[in-house]
DNA sequence: TCCTGGTGAGTAACTACTCACTCACCGAAC
DNA sequence: GTTCGGTGAGTGAGTAGTTACTCACCAGGA
């Protein structure tokens, strides 16, 4: 990936090799998972001998490892939300949620990695799923906990609730980036929807216990 | 697996083999996919010779093929929620769905087996997946089509809802079987509190664009 | 003269897959 | 009842190629 620096010198510094490494194997061990990515096609994509990523890297788990680790800002996502949730604008938070996932240029590289991690059960998916997503599990679980409270939302459980709005919006991705299953309306229409769909069924004045009407 | 016959013969039938490799080899390709499963492990686990599995099946990969084809009756549930909903009991319809795919006994080995296909990039994904699930959201669009023309659903996109209530059970399950995190319900308030939140968001009664309360 | 970035040529172990071969069984000829 | 040949189940010992990983060594800038 990184062949040579701008100006003067050919060779390239430690931590840009390292880094370049790390950014053309992250998106070979998403495509291909960590068995089937070879050390020799890393090199390769990397523009340079197996050697030097052994230098770099004391094994390929060691890389791998790196690469997961690497991957954990998420929260300058929760400071925005966390304003639309102090003014309890419900369908704006829900929306910011939704189109964070669910949005044109989204890199299906996280998805996969964190698909392949835990199916593959390297021993930092759990610490990859924590930083990648339960956060936003715990921190949507609290807001509807506070907006039962406040009579807003019906009483449901509040983590059950949060796992069925982001398993929507996860299923979504799923279906679109792992199966190719193609998209019949914009990232925008799909968002507006699942948020209708899910404010609708948790805000208050529904009848909780309804049955099916007769 | 199959060691000898229950009679007279300690040699085990073609097909009692044939089924055994394949018995086990599916599971061995759940747990590691495919690049992951060695022949040899296959061969180890169905206590017989390597040679015997490439007499069974010409190369790796069909086998692995053999057992996504094999993995397809699924029809048999969709008759019974059909009963459900000639008698357009909603409830019914969605939890059966539901606890069709949360329930305590449910196989962990189809998900990670078609979670590994897709990801991986088996040729047989896609047939795979249609069997097994595309068959859900078709005929489950079609009945929230038709009860929106009855009146008794909001217009919402038939196949979005449709996705949306599968994306809570997928992603219920996927939560659960491969990421791990523990239940803090039973299956059964689970599947209540999904089918309870879904059908209050979609049943008519509610208003349909509400915006958020100010 | 070092030190850092970089490599070619290995290695032992493992990979999918092959082949020549044995063994158990069974129906039929004697 | 015994022998015989055919057949399908089953395998040990390979093969060539690939795997992760190592090491002695080189180039060039400070």
């Amino acid at each position: 990936m990184i062949k040579r620096r701008p100006k003067t010198s050919r060779k390239a510094s430690g931590q840009e090799r390292q880094a370049g490494i790390i950014a053309t194997a992250a998106s070979l061990f998403a495509a291909r998972g960590f068995t089937g990515t070879t050390t020799k096609e890393i090199a390769k994509a990397a523009c340079c001998s197996e050697a030097l990523v052994f230098k770099h890297f004391p094994t390929k788990r060691a890389l791998y490892a790196a690469i997961l680790a690497e991957k954990v800002p998420l929260t300058e996502l929760l400071t925005v939300v966390e304003d639309a949730a102090k003014k309890r604008d419900d369908r704006l938070v829900f929306t910011m949620l939704a189109s964070h996932r669910i949005r044109r240029g989204a890199d299906p590289t996280l998805l996969r990695l964190l698909l392949f991690s835990a199916l593959e059960g390297h021993e930092l998916s759990n610490m990859f799923f924590k930083n990648q997503h339960r956060v936003f599990y715990d921190y949507l679980a609290g807001y509807i906990e506070q907006r039962i409270r406040e009579g807003a939302f019906r009483r449901v459980d509040p983590l059950l609730a949060a796992r069925s709005f982001m398993g929507m919006l996860a299923h979504h991705r799923l279906l679109h980036e792992i199966f190719r299953v193609p998209a019949h309306r914009t990232p925008e229409d799909c968002v507006d929807s699942y948020v209708a769909l899910f404010l609708d069924g948790i805000q208050a004045g529904t009848p909780a216990a309804r049955k099916t009407r007769s």
